[in-house]
DNA sequence: TTACTAACTTAGAATAATTCTATTATAGAA
DNA sequence: TTCTATAATAGAATTATTCTAAGTTAGTAA
């Protein structure tokens, strides 16, 4: 039995071959790959695979609080398979996407006239800045 | 001559009648407009703008800096006519969007890891949340 | 004030991301 | 082993956004 069906069985949802192989994929993974990625990663293995298939598939993994969905990057989707909640900071140069493990919630106070109207759930903090491979293509 | 058009004047991009309609409907705007929401308000005034138009000009405002592009929803993009750095709330419920007007910049500081990889550049953060309306909805 | 042209608007086609549908297949419960 | 709810698949549909080609115009400069 594989670590990653011992991992995810029970979970309330079943465990098929593609599923696992879109698992095995975003285990450890800090790519923070987009749709098409993992598409593209499955294909090779399971060259059948639809695309219908890593939606759900991430759906269901988005809902049972397993995976989260990033809106850093305004063109598309990624997926982080840490669910843990952190942050992230993204190359404005190549998108990049790195994680951020800091937990900034005690510092971020909101005023009277947000909490007037919201009570707060959460908070994701994207950070913009440059990799040092875009900072040095740029130097040269 | 308009206000509108005194204050956007020169500063690199033609006023036509539709961008000056779009500016007003922007102007002091705090409800977050899809380019869908824009599209509809300048229609009843200029029945056969089309998308394009709208695309276009709010493409020429964020890249002037005069708006803000805002990804804090997944499912589309929401524009902000206040240029000045500020963070969103978003309520989970109805999906309305509030506005927070804190720079926490001092307060969050990125561990080595991060730093010795990204130089950064600026953040901006997402804020969830239940607004009065949808909690009042809820208990009821 | 007029003439010019780069920039703009438009309709509609194209693209890209995502979701839906109908059908067939299968994981996992009983 | 059987059964059925759930999942996979191909492909169509939907939605957001961008592109294209043709006609129009804001704003510059004579």
């Amino acid at each position: 039995m594989e670590r990653i069906v011992r991992k995810y069985r029970g979970k309330g949802f079943k465990l098929t071959p593609q599923r696992i192989a879109i698992l095995k994929f975003l285990e450890g993974n800090t790519s923070h790959p987009t749709a098409e990625d993992i598409y593209t990663e499955i294909k090779k293995r399971y060259p059948t695979v639809s695309f219908a298939t890593v939606y759900n598939t991430v759906q269901v993994l988005r809902d049972k609080g397993e995976l989260l969905e990033i809106t850093i990057d305004p063109a598309r989707k990624h997926f982080d398979p840490n669910p843990a909640p952190h942050h992230h900071i993204m190359c404005t140069g190549c998108g990049r996407i790195g994680d951020v493990f800091v937990d900034y919630s005690a510092a971020l106070n909101l005023p009277d006239e947000v909490t007037s109207q919201f009570t707060t759930t959460g908070n994701h903090i994207d950070f913009y800045g440059v990799c040092n491979a875009c900072r040095t293509k740029n130097i040269n």
